[in-house]
Parts: C-alpha cells; sequence; structure tokens
DNA sequence: GCTATATTTCGTCGCTCAACGAAATGACAG
DNA sequence: CTGTCATTTCGTTGAGCGACGAAATATAGC
C-alpha cells in the first residue's frame, strides 16, 4: 500500500506531472527541466528524488551532468499500465502543449550554454 | 488539467482509496463508510465530498440516508481505465483486505443499529 | 591542487489539507 | 410542529509539503 501511495503522491503535483510528460520524448539533464519549468534548480532536483523515490524516473550519470528518464520497470503492475494512460491524457492539456513549444527551443540550445544562461553571472 | 489534477489529488490519500475500494462491491451509505474508516462523520463526509468533486463517486439520496457509488462517467476517458486498474491493484494490499473483512461484519448489521451504535447516547 | 560548474542537501517560511467538535441542514416519526 | 437522527458545513488546530537561498558535494579543466 505505502508503494503505491507513494506513486500517487508523486503523480499528484502538477509540476511533476510536467517533468514527466518532458521525459516523454526522451531524457532530460536536471538544467533543461529547471528551464522548463521555470523554478529553482533546489525545487526542481527536489521533485525529481521525489519521482525517483516512487521509481517514476531514473537517473544517469554523465559527467557533470545527470540525466533523467522515465522509468521502464515500475513498483507494481498496474502502474506500468496507468503511467502511458495518464501521461497521454495529460499531454494532451494547453499547459504541456506550450512546454511541448518550451522544451524544443531549450534543446535546441547546448546544456553547456543552457547553464550559462541559468547560472552565469552577468 | 485542473479536472485531472482534482482526480489525481483525490486519490493521493489512503483514507479515500481505502473508501473507493469499499464502493467496488456497491454502494454504502455514509454512516458504513464511517464505521469501516474508523473517522469522525465530518471528517468522511468531507472525504467523500472531495472525491465526489473529483467525479470518482455519485450519490444518491434515500430517505434520511445517503449512498455514495463508484461513478461510472469521468473526466477523462482515461481516467475510466485506470481506475479498475488502480483499485484492483490497491485491494491486493493487507489493508483493504482487512478492510473487507471489516465490511462484511458492517454490512451485517443494519443500518438502523450501526447508526445508534455510532451516535446513540449509552 | 585550484577554480568553475552542475546538482543535491539543509533549514526555513508560508500554505494546503486532514482531523476534530460544534453548529446547521434536511428528512422522518410521533 | 417538534424532536430525533443522518449528514454536511464551519472554524480551528496540527502536520505535511512546495518554494527558496545558502551551503555542501561532486566532477571537469586548467
Amino acid at each position: 500500500m505505502q508503494d503505491i501511495m507513494d506513486v500517487l503522491k508523486a503523480l499528484a503535483d502538477e509540476t511533476r506531472l510536467r517533468a514527466l510528460c518532458a521525459l516523454r520524448n526522451g531524457e532530460l539533464c536536471v538544467c533543461r527541466l529547471v528551464a522548463l519549468l521555470d523554478l529553482s534548480p533546489s525545487t526542481v532536483s527536489k521533485h525529481l528524488s521525489i519521482l525517483r523515490s516512487a521509481r517514476l524516473v531514473e537517473s544517469r550519470k554523465d559527467g557533470r551532468w545527470i540525466y533523467y528518464r522515465l522509468a521502464t520497470q515500475f513498483k507494481s503492475r498496474a502502474i506500468g499500465k496507468m503511467l502511458p494512460l495518464l501521461l497521454a491524457d495529460v499531454a494532451d492539456t494547453g499547459r504541456i502543449r506550450e512546454d511541448k513549444k518550451q522544451l524544443k527551443k531549450i534543446c535546441n540550445e547546448s546544456a553547456d550554454t543552457l547553464c550559462r544562461r541559468l547560472f552565469g553571472k552577468p
């Protein structure tokens, strides 16, 4: 029961749903998610750790960057069936469509210049 | 998006999940849910109103009693597909199995005597 | 070894929400 | 119509959570 509750609580937040939707097209490093969600890095990191605890996302480290992707194995069979249904449903909303446009721009920029823009001193 | 968020937030609470599972076998009046969940009537009523706002349950009035049942039409197609999967999954947990046993006892008692036991003065 | 940079951890603040009891509502029984 | 009883509404309280900035951690390049 606790496992399922962790998943449901993780899903019950708009920011985390947006992050999950963004990951549907493939892995993203944290800085791109920060740019997309327009929140402080620490806040985004916390959201990702909640999604990770619920085993909805996985991460891999590559040099200075950490890439997050949707998980492929879940805490229960039902979650694996529910998640694509849910994300497809959510993806069909104005907010996520905007995110998709925004994400294209963000992915055109290299991670380097993106981070410089996000954290760099003027 | 708000519709889906309402549903997910409604699902992200163990008490409400227990209530939904209890309703899988058919409608129940509030007093039986109060007995099952072992919470104050006002608290249970609030939970039910949240489930109702999310259109996960419907209610009908019959005399002094109000019966709640699982909804059959949902805010989105995906929710209708997800909910049975989720509830079947949740039903396979110790907590809900206990609830099922308890619910049998509660349903053997008539609503009248049950309410008298719950609210009656000694 | 330094320094710069990407991400996480920690501490704090404000807000949401679940719980309760008391009071209000609505329906039946006499 | 009056009292009783099932349910909801209201107001309050305490716990959990999302936001941030500052500090800590870890990696790359010089």
